[in-house]
Parts: structure tokens; C-alpha cells; sequence
DNA sequence: AGCACGCCGACT
DNA sequence: GTCGGCGTGCTC
């Protein structure tokens, strides 16, 4: 494997944009017939042992003093060269560092600890060092004994080892963590796979109408010509995309590649998997988060191997080892939860574009509801193709929907959470036996005021975003930090019926089961459904008929398929139309619809009523009227015209320290310098802040935050690249530490 | 990120 | 006199 004494070229496994560039290590003789390109090593690395990625052979531009790899982790590769390039596109797009790209990249390898293989122990150091790490052990015999065992008979496993030295595999394990002792996996047979039925093409395939059929024959003429290709699928709920992904799919394994198909966690649901597996049986891999650590390992290794050419997973599943991937399917694209927002802040839509890109595949979004980003993209001149299926299969009529105007509900003098026309839709629904879904929106902590005269909500004149109130009486953007106190009176009306709002589950829950006592209520929300099972357990005891009456949030708004239900109620639209978030009108559209397509999917017809202080909201009105064209035509200028995504691109720079003094302090240093970058830049860019993070302080770290809006994503991320070397290196006053998240899908 | 090297206060 | 505070600098 290595030539001529060449170096091996290895990114240590740091977090650290620092360390991120490429260190060169001598090979060993021993492990010249086994490194390779992907494996993972263990390296020492100043005066402690890392985890590092080989990535090439070389040899070092300058001279430096070169030491030697301390073992080997993989004897064949966890990561391939296209995978690679994936984790450097990445730390450039996202501002990580390549090894944690490679970290989520490999994940799934890294959960398992033993495998199906032998793992065998050997030390980590070579002869020296050895001796001085098991002299700082004088004080712990039982590590310093193990230590001797393993330089005596290297290559024993964690047991046997144990074993020679008179202690628990613990010890051991405890050695291989501070790195004196490595681990090398041999052989790892793969395990058996699914055994279900195999692939037979045409099984279980559903009759196509003609938007479908239409649809497919572009999407097979793409996989065909094998090329870099999008597709935006805009299909109206029930209209058929999983068909159409299900033969895209089966066109796609002629090929001779492999399909990835991303779901929202929340579709990932035993339903989905049967289907997938009835029509392509032990092709079939499924990759999610929950999995545990050897099914999880089992899945990557069959989709490694190319014996499960079909992957069905969530967002994290966009990363899998496909050998020669051809098709990507990303399902109701528009989903925010395919946005990863803690850690390394990546967007599996992004991520599935570009290794399509890298290989030449074509991408499916699908969606009733298109992200604004994709629906411009698919518009004249743009990158994606649009197929629409504007129909329900079978022709099923979508529901109609009647907007409640709470305002005038106020004039009548009902004060309550529930209108007089939803109450009446409800006794009607319970005389004739039929179930009824709640739906209440309880998303965001920010609070915001409203004037429940006229509905007026107040907004920062220069970001059109919701201001937020705060304990002190003030309301405040926290965009661009504008401040205003709280009004007395209604600026646009005059009332003085001004009040800060919000109501939970437990509250509609309340009221549900005072004005109607004959009825079965059951309330789905974080509380009722925090134990494993729980979730599964109320909707199948409410879809037997159980229950006359589900209460509950976002969780019951997507994918569930109850034929019983006639009536969906939104108790409030407007939580969701005032967060303080540019996407906050998207939100309440894509939710609404969303919300609306649970009604009526059976033999019965639906109706659905909306509830809400602003009626006359485009958002409202487009999804009352099924019509997303009109939707995106009011939305479209709004944001053009305050430069907001689709037509700019955004960056948050979220700030925190443990004093609230130093974080703010630290907050107009990271502007000052930011801005001066900005200003030697040919690209606009506007620094927008410092504001207090919506949450401004969670677990004693007080939370401000910096947002940056420019038209070109590289420009922003150059300028934040180099603000933060800057603060980095010659302003030490910098202290509070930063999260930068590119294009964030919410500043909550 | 860690971990050592390096220059100034309260302790056996 | 020394143990130790955490500021900055480097890691093949």
C-alpha cells in the first residue's frame, strides 16, 4: 500500500478549525501491507494519542520532525475519496473542521465498539514512551499491569487480556480511551441480512395516473442519461409521490446504482418501511438515529458492500457509503428537521445535492408544501425541473376549509378558546360518531403582543419581524436589536385590549372536556407522549375509536392517515404567523396545508376550520384555498423586497459566555470587527446586532446573537472566516465562544 | 482541544 | 524560599 517510504498524510480527530490541515506520520513496517487510504489511525500527537483519517501519501513540504503511526483502526477503509471531498466541501460550507465532518460522515462505524470481527488489543506507544506511560501508572497497579500484559502478548482480546492481568475489561477499555492501547478489528464477515422477499420488478406496483406517468418518464430519462440532474416534485397531499419514488427507484437499481431516500423523522414510521421492503424486499437498508449500535453498524455495512442498494433513513442517512449512488429522494424537502441545529449545523438537502453533484445523480425533492429556496430554483431559469401532481389519486376531493375570525368572536362576547362555529362543527361531528383532531400550535418560547381588537401584531419596522417581549416592558427585534416600550394603546386601532398570548394543550384540553362532557378527549403533547411507545400507543387506541376528540401539536400534523376524522380544528393560527422568523409565514402555510390534508382521507368527506385574530393574512387565505402558487406570489416580493432567502443568504452568529458583561462586550467587539471585514469586501454584506438570542440565557451561559445578510453564501462565510481568525489571534479581549450556522432554518 | 512552558501571589 | 494561578503557543 505505501510506496517507498512515503509518509502518511493524516487530519487528527479534533473539533478544531485550528489542527484542521493535514500532519505527516512515518508508516511503520508492520503496517505497511495494511494502510490505507480511509482507514482510521492512532497517532501521537504532542504528548497524548488521537484518533486521525489517513487521507493520502506523501511526504512533508518542509522539515519537520515526523513520528510514527501507533496503530491502526481499520484494516480497509471507513471512509471513500468521494466521501472524503464530501467532509472538505462541508467544513468549507458549514465552518467545521474536516475531522468532525468525517465524524458524522463515519458515525455509524464509530457506535460499534466490538463488531462481529475479533478485537484484539496491542499498545498504542512504541518502546519508550511505553516505558514512561506505565511509570506514571505507579499509582494505579491494575493499568500498569495490564500495560505489562499487553507488551508482553500483544494481540489479545479485551477478555483475554483482562484476564492476564487480573482485572476487568474495564481497565483495559480505560487504557485503549487514554490511548496506550489501540484497538485493531480483524476480520468482519458481514452479518446476514433481511431476509424478505427479493426484488422482483413490477411487484406490488400501483397503477400510475397521467401527472404520475408523466412525471416518472422524466425522472427515468434523467436516470438514463446518468447525469447531475434536480427534479422539484410538487405533489398536493395524497396525490402519489411515494409511487413515483418507488419506480424511480426500481429504474435506478437497472442502472446498476443505489438510491438514498430521506424521510422527516416523523415519517419514519413501521408503515413506511413495510412499504418500502414489500416492493423491494432485503435491498433494503434503514438508517436512523435510533438505531442501536449493531443494527445500526449491519445497515452500513450492507450499503457499503452494495447488498442493500436501497436506503431508507432519515437526515442522517444522507451520508451513506453507497458504493456508486444514483438517485437521491428527498421527501416534503421543505421539512426544517432535515437542518441539523445543535453541533455541526448541516442541511442534508445541501449535502444530498452536492454528492449528487460528485456523482453524477439525480435528486428528487418532493413536497406539497416547497421551501421557497427550492420553488425559485424550479422557476423559469432555474436549476431544478418542476413535475406537479395536481390531483388526489382517485381523484379524492380535498377538504374544504372555513377561517374562524376570532375578532369578531370577541365583539359577540365570547371570550373562550373556542369559536361558535367550531363548537357547533364538533357537536355535529359527535352526534354522528365521527372523530375530531385538534390541532394547537405551541412551538416557540419568544412571546409576542397582540392586539386582540384588530390583530395587530407589532413588528420591527426594519426586519418585518415580530418583536418579542421582555420582562423589563420592552419589545425588541432580536435581528438588529430595535427596542420600543410595550404599548398602552393599539397603535392602529386604539384598543387597549393589548395582551401577550398563548395557550397549551392542558388549557384547550380543559375547556374540551367542560363544554363537551359526553365526549372521549385524549391529548397528545410532549408530557402525555414522553415514554417510549406512548405516541404509537394513543394514536392506534384513537384510530380504533377509542377517543372521539385528539388534542395535540405539530406531532399529529404530519403523515397520520385516520380515516375516521371529518373535523380538523386550528385552535390558533397565529402562534405560528408571529414567531419572530423571516420563515414564519412559510411555517404557517406549510402547516396549515399540512394540518388540512389530515381531514377527510377516508370515504367520508372532511372539513377543516381555522382559527385566527388575522384572516385577511395571505398565508391564511392560500391555505384555506389548497392554492400554493398563490401562496409563493405574495410571499416571494416580501422577502425580495427585505432581502431575506431565497434572494439572500443569512448567517447567525450565536455568542455565549457565563457573564453577561464580557458576552456583550465580546458581542460589539466580534461587530466591530466583522463590519471592517464587510466594508474591504466587492459583496454587500450587512451585519445585523448584536440582540439577545431568543433564548437569551439557558444553563447559566447568557446567549446574544449577530446576523449577517448578504447575496453571495461564499461571501459571508469568508467574512466570518476571517472575523474569527482576527478575534482569534489579536484580540484576546475576545472571549465568549462562538456558533456559526450557515442559512439556520430558525434563530430559535 | 489539551497540555506544557512560563512569569507573579499566599503557604508548608 | 516553593506550590500554583491561568495567559499564549504548539502539535507531523
Amino acid at each position: 500500500m505505501v510506496k517507498n517510504g512515503l509518509c502518511a498524510e493524516i487530519i487528527v480527530d479534533l473539533a478544531v478549525r485550528k489542527t484542521d490541515r493535514v500532519f505527516h506520520y512515518a508508516v511503520p513496517k508492520k503496517f505497511e501491507n495494511v494502510l490505507q487510504i480511509g482507514a482510521r489511525v492512532l497517532v501521537p500527537f504532542r504528548e497524548r494519542c488521537l484518533t486521525g483519517y489517513v487521507v493520502g501519501f506523501g511526504a512533508p513540504e518542509s522539515q519537520v520532525n515526523i513520528r510514527e503511526i501507533a496503530g491502526v483502526l481499520d484494516e480497509e477503509p471507513v471512509f471513500s475519496p468521494e466521501l472524503l471531498e464530501l467532509a472538505r466541501w462541508m467544513s468549507e460550507s458549514y465552518l467545521c473542521s474536516t475531522a468532525e465532518a468525517l465524524q458524522r460522515i463515519i458515525s455509524p462505524r464509530l457506535q460499534v465498539k466490538s463488531g462481529r470481527g475479533v478485537r484484539r488489543i496491542i499498545p498504542a506507544l512504541d518502546g519508550e514512551k511505553l516505558e514512561q506511560a506505565a511509570a506514571s501508572l505507579a499509582r494505579a497497579p491494575r493499568q500498569a499491569a495490564v500495560l505489562r500484559a499487553a507488551m508482553a502478548s500483544p494481540g489479545l482480546t479485551v477478555k483475554e487480556l483482562a484476564a492476564a492481568a487480573e482485572t476487568t475489561g474495564k481497565t483495559v477499555e480505560l487504557l485503549v480511551h487514554k490511548g496506550y492501547l489501540a484497538a485493531v478489528n480483524n476480520t468482519s464477515q458481514a452479518p446476514p441480512g433481511y431476509g424478505g422477499p427479493q426484488f422482483t420488478a413490477g411487484y406490488g406496483e400501483l397503477q400510475l395516473n397521467a401527472d404520475q406517468a408523466t412525471a416518472l418518464e422524466q425522472i427515468e430519462g434523467a436516470l438514463k442519461a446518468g447525469r447531475f440532474s434536480v427534479f422539484l416534485l410538487h405533489g398536493v397531499t395524497g396525490s402519489g409521490k411515494t409511487e413515483v419514488y418507488l419506480r424511480a427507484i426500481a429504474a435506478v437499481l437497472q442502472e446498476g446504482r443505489q438510491a438514498v431516500a430521506l424521510v422527516p423523522e416523523i415519517a419514519l414510521t413501521p408503515q413506511m418501511i413495510e412499504l418500502f421492503r414489500a416492493r423491494f424486499g432485503s435491498l433494503v437498508a434503514v438508517l436512523h438515529s435510533g438505531l442501536a449500535g449493531t443494527a445500526r453498524y449491519q445497515a452500513w455495512r450492507r450499503v457499503k458492500s452494495g447488498e442493500a442498494p436501497v436506503v431508507l433513513g432519515t437526515r442522517s442517512a444522507v451520508f451513506a457509503p453507497a458504493p456508486r449512488p444514483g438517485l437521491f429522494i428527498i421527501d416534503e424537502e421543505h421539512e426544517s428537521s432535515y437542518k441539523q441545529d445543535d453541533h455541526l449545523r448541516y442541511h442534508a438537502r445541501e449535502v444530498a445535492l452536492k454528492r449528487a453533484q460528485q456523482s453524477g445523480s439525480v435528486v428528487i425533492l418532493g413536497s406539497a408544501t416547497p421551501s421557497l429556496e427550492s420553488y425559485l430554483r424550479a422557476g423559469p431559469g432555474g436549476l431544478y425541473r418542476l413535475l406537479k401532481l395536481p390531483v388526489r389519486i382517485d381523484n379524492h376531493p380535498l377538504p374544504p376549509v372555513q377561517v374562524v375570525d376570532m375578532r369578531d368572536e370577541l365583539k359577540r362576547g365570547n371570550r373562550g378558546i373556542f369559536s361558535v362555529p367550531l363548537v357547533e362543527a364538533i357537536n355535529r361531528r359527535l352526534e354522528r360518531h365521527e372523530q375530531v383532531i385538534l390541532f394547537l400550535n405551541r412551538r416557540g418560547y419568544a412571546n409576542f403582543v397582540v392586539c386582540r381588537q384588530c390583530g395587530l401584531v407589532i413588528k420591527c419596522p426594519s426586519c418585518d419581524i415580530s418583536l418579542t417581549y421582555h420582562l423589563d416592558g420592552t419589545l425588541r427585534c432580536h435581528y438588529c436589536n430595535y427596542s420600543t416600550n410595550r404599548p398602552v394603546l393599539c397603535p392602529r386601532c386604539g384598543s387597549d385590549d393589548i395582551r401577550h398570548f398563548g395557550v397549551g394543550t392542558q388549557k384547550v384540553e380543559e375547556e374540551a372536556r367542560r363544554l363537551f362532557p359526553e365526549a372521549r378527549v385524549l391529548r397528545m403533547d410532549s408530557d402525555t407522549t414522553s415514554r417510549r411507545g406512548a405516541h404509537e400507543r394513543l394514536i392506534s387506541s384513537f384510530r380504533d375509536g377509542r377517543a372521539d376528540i385528539l388534542i395535540g401539536t405539530q406531532m399529529i400534523a404530519k403523515g397520520l392517515d385516520l380515516p375516521k376524522v371529518t373535523l380538523v380544528g386550528v385552535i390558533n393560527a397565529d402562534t405560528t404567523l408571529h414567531m419572530p422568523d423571516f420563515r414564519a409565514a412559510e411555517r404557517t402555510f406549510q402547516l396549515l396545508t399540512q394540518v388540512a390534508g389530515r381531514a377527510g382521507r377516508g370515504s367520508l368527506a372532511g372539513e377543516v376550520q381555522i382559527q385566527t385574530y388575522t384572516p385577511d393574512h395571505y398565508s391564511i387565505i392560500a391555505a384555506a384555498a389548497h392554492d400554493y402558487e398563490s401562496f409563493y406570489r405574495s410571499e416571494a416580493p416580501v422577502r425580495r423586497a427585505l432581502d431575506y432567502p431565497p434572494f439572500s443568504h443569512l448567517a447567525r452568529l450565536l455568542l455565549t459566555h457565563t457573564d453577561e458583561e464580557t458576552l456583550t462586550k465580546g458581542a460589539l467587539l466580534a461587530k466591530e470587527v466583522l463590519e471592517k471585514i464587510a466594508a474591504g469586501v466587492n459583496i454587500p454584506v450587512d451585519v445585523l446586532g448584536p440582540a439577545p438570542a431568543p433564548m437569551s440565557r439557558i444553563k447559566g451561559q447568557y446567549r446574544w446573537q449577530l446576523v449577517l445578510k448578504g447575496p453571495r453564501r461564499n461571501t459571508l462565510k469568508d467574512v466570518i472566516k476571517e472575523a474569527l481568525n482576527i478575534l482569534d489571534k489579536e484580540r484576546p479581549a475576545f472571549k465568549p465562544s462562538v456558533h456559526v450556522d450557515i442559512n439556520p432554518q430558525g434563530m430559535v
